[in-house]
DNA sequence: CCATTACGCTACGACTCGTAGCGAAAGCTC
DNA sequence: GAGCTTTCGCTACGAGTCGTAGCGTAATGG
């Protein structure tokens, strides 16, 4: 690193651009997948020329993650009032996105991709990952908070809890959006919550 | 439909072919991972022609579903005795298997492209998802029998629970493998299942 | 012996990849 | 404004893969 500045000498990069490259990367996921989806067409798509797409992004592993990652924007957890209710929002919001087909065939592919480029699960993990286990954290201790879960004492342990937390949720969405292609209705939500609350054994309020 | 008879007439494929060209293909899986795995690279190492190969399955997709479904044949449930003990146990082997680096990238991969290719999910469900399914019913009907679990009154709603409990245990597991990246070790699987038996708010046994 | 099917091999056009080279455009500093 | 720097669009390229067709041969059953 020799400079901190942004942008520092000759033409800046243009933003249009790169707002156009990712737009059409998720157009080009929608209508050809991602095995078919090549950056020649998503450059043509873009109005761009190939070039300039692969002096932005190394290929298309890359492309794909941040044109997803911009999807997760609008994750947030509101206030609902309950543990509940507060796992049920987020967990359709989550959903909400799933059902998008850039999303679908997109996220996994890159995932797959991941368990051979360790680089791209960081990238992964950084755009992707970690603002959704944010909302976990977040939605925990608004219940601790509240009184609805017992504080924690142990703050390696509260990690370890919230790590199991998130891959429970997140990995239970997206099994049943993507393998079991099965919806993630009201009713289903409702039965996930009550499940994630009081487990098997326990005796779910109505 | 003209004849129910496996093998009818001409000359019969033969059986060893396909072995070398599954085994050929998660080895190829392991060393070049799935976006730069070519059919051609299979057929070679197999040692058989590349057109064989084509004869015999419609494209990579369908060809990966297969080498990896065969992964899941040692998938079983033995009675451990009670139902926290034949949770831990099956997550144990589901993570063993998802250990594999010829699982993580081929199975991510073709539910990827199952978004898009509605006969090669159900391909998927038959061959890899409905073997893993069995055994939670298995394992729900032994824990009820034990008296761990409440019997089911409405069988809808059975069918109904057994799929969010697969959902939630198969999603779990392989978001912690493949999207975490952490390990799925004895302590993790003893946190899962103790949320999974009582819940966030209930007070799990040490 | 003959019909039928699978096999190995070669060759092919079509497509995609990622890069190089070029002149023009768009910024900044002086 | 002059001059420097970087990005841009465009064209062209060799390399690699795709999926198929065509051919002669091998292995079955009637």
């Amino acid at each position: 690193m020799h400079s901190r500045s942004p942008a520092r000498l000759g033409r800046p990069r243009s933003t249009a651009a790169a707002t156009a490259i990712l737009a059409a990367t998720r157009e080009a996921l929608v209508e050809v997948g991602w095995s078919k989806l090549t950056l020649g067409d998503v450059a043509t798509r873009a109005g761009v020329a190939k070039t300039t797409l692969y002096r932005r992004w190394s290929g298309k592993n890359e492309l794909v993650v941040d044109a997803v990652a911009e999807l997760f924007d609008e994750l947030e957890l509101p206030d609902r009032g309950s543990l509940a209710a507060d796992i049920e929002g987020v967990v359709l919001q989550f959903a909400a996105i799933l059902d998008r087909p850039e999303a679908r065939s997109g996220l996994m592919a890159v995932v797959a991709e991941s368990t051979r480029d360790d680089a791209l699960r960081e990238r992964i993990r950084e755009s992707i990952v970690e603002r959704q286990k944010r909302l976990v954290v977040q939605g925990r201790s608004r219940a601790q908070k509240r009184g609805e879960l017992p504080a924690e004492t142990d703050p390696g342990e509260a990690a370890r809890t919230a790590d199991l937390i998130f891959d429970v949720v997140a990995g239970a969405v997206v099994h049943r959006t993507l393998v079991s292609a099965e919806p993630v209705d009201a009713e289903w939500v409702r039965s996930f919550a009550g499940l994630l609350l009081y487990g098997l054994a326990g005796d779910a309020p109505v």
